[in-house]
DNA sequence: ACAATATATTTAGCAATGCTAAATATATTC
DNA sequence: GAATATATTTAGCATTGCTAAATATATTGT
């Protein structure tokens, strides 16, 4: 199996989860890449040209907004993302449509058991 | 929710679903237009521009083979599909996949109701 | 001071795949 | 022979994940 496959099952998900997590607490963009990796055991290890755009398109739908600040210790400044209103209402949305899509994909499978 | 979500999630799994329904028994592209489509409620009502080129793709691969056949009645000629053993057994290396996919998605979920 | 290191963001270009939209072809029916 | 049903092909576009590198700030060690 090539990998492939995997590559292109995330399209549409990892937005997904970076919406999530977001949702779930203010964070910034190198928090999420080190956060989502440990949180999915390695598999959602994405990388810095896959999560930075992802988090520009969420501002840009106006489903997240971000302001500057200065971090602790040796770090350089930190672009803080926060949710907004319509991005829970879409986090909720996309969660539901998620469990119909998987309900009819594992539809195809189930069938060949009866 | 504009469907460019639905869309996305689609990538990957939609060649999933036309090797699975080949494995089940040879059948051509028009067949499986019509067929996925009922099959799944409307959900996979797959374009022409969509389904030929994974059909191409999945030949290409050696997952499935062609060959001729003439119909009966009001048709043209038909590009039959078989699957190869090469085919079979990626149907299942990519059901086993999409599952452990699915959990680990899942598992994004399930923590926020802890 | 200066180099090395850790933290953090940005972005140009590529690959893969679903969709739009139209063209093409064969066979039957009226 | 025109209309219709069946069936395949394909050019071009949009979206999104990945490769790969560049850039920037702040701390630490010498």
């Amino acid at each position: 199996m090539d990998d492939r496959f995997l590559q292109q099952l995330k399209k549409g998900v990892l937005e997904m989860l970076v919406l999530e997590t977001v949702c779930e607490g203010s964070t910034y963009g190198y928090e999420l890449l080190t956060g989502l990796k440990a949180r999915s055991n390695e598999l959602f290890a994405l990388k810095e040209g896959t999560l930075y755009p992802i988090l520009y398109r969420l501002e840009d739908d106006g489903l997240i907004e971000s302001s500057w600040s200065q971090g602790e210790g040796r770090t350089a400044p930190k672009k803080m993302y926060t949710a907004t209103e319509k991005g829970r209402q879409e986090r909720i949305d996309r969660w539901r449509v998620w469990g119909e899509f998987v309900g009819a994909v594992n539809g195809f499978c189930q069938e060949d058991e009866k």
